[in-house]
DNA sequence: GATCGGCTTAACATTAATGTTATATAACAG
DNA sequence: CTGTTATATAACATTAATGTTAAGCCGATC
């Protein structure tokens, strides 16, 4: 949980976002994923290593082709880090609660 | 939906991953956040910039003060994102297990 | 075994992100 | 009013990310 940004630094791109949504309809090779984006095959391929590294997809081997897949993993690790924050969040709410509603929205001028 | 490498950008710094679980324990000054790094106040500045510009913390005006706080809107966000991928690749996942079991990890010797 | 298709790596230019210091604004204390 | 505290903005240097093209490496196929 101490290296989440990782995770994210590997989807801030809209690219990889893109990649990750078509993957999740199924495996593909490199060639079927770099082919509806305006960009050359290598900087796919490197976008690919990029998710492989932060394990948000797998390869495989097969002959001179690398299908990549959904990893279901980073995606939970996504979902865990978010739900964690959120219930710490709630755990404080109350006194979180209690400043917000003493406190309308500006109040710049104290008279 | 589409935007979401926006968020995602906005964690992929491990400055304000750090922020925004320091801010799960409720909300602080800006100076408050800024005690803990080795860094100046212009930097944790701009970082708050970037959060709260991914909805991922609110800001209050309190006098001279701005407190921050967590949104839980941009987490919710991240979970939904995250949810969305796991039910579409589940979708396909008959499929994608087929194609898996049918293929030993390693196949480069096809005799 | 020569050649083509699928993919990776290398070298490089360009752009964007991050941090720094200096300066500005705004509220508060006296 | 004046100085001090809390924060934001500007200008700038440095580093890292992204894309490009050119090679290189395997498999497959003829």
């Amino acid at each position: 949980m101490e290296q989440m940004h990782r995770t994210f630094a590997a989807l801030s791109d809209p690219t990889r976002c893109a990649i990750l949504e078509m993957l999740a309809d199924g495996e593909k090779t490199v060639m079927a994923i770099a082919a509806p984006f305006a960009m050359s095959q290598p900087a796919i391929s490197r976008h690919l290593k990029v998710l492989e590294n932060a394990a948000l997809i797998a390869r495989r081997i097969n002959g001179a082709k690398r299908p990549c897949a959904l990893s279901p993993a980073g995606l939970e690790q996504l979902k865990q880090w978010a739900t964690k924050l959120r219930k710490t969040m709630a755990r404080n709410y109350d006194r979180l609660d209690a400043v917000l509603a003493a406190m309308p929205p500006v109040e710049k001028d104290t008279p």
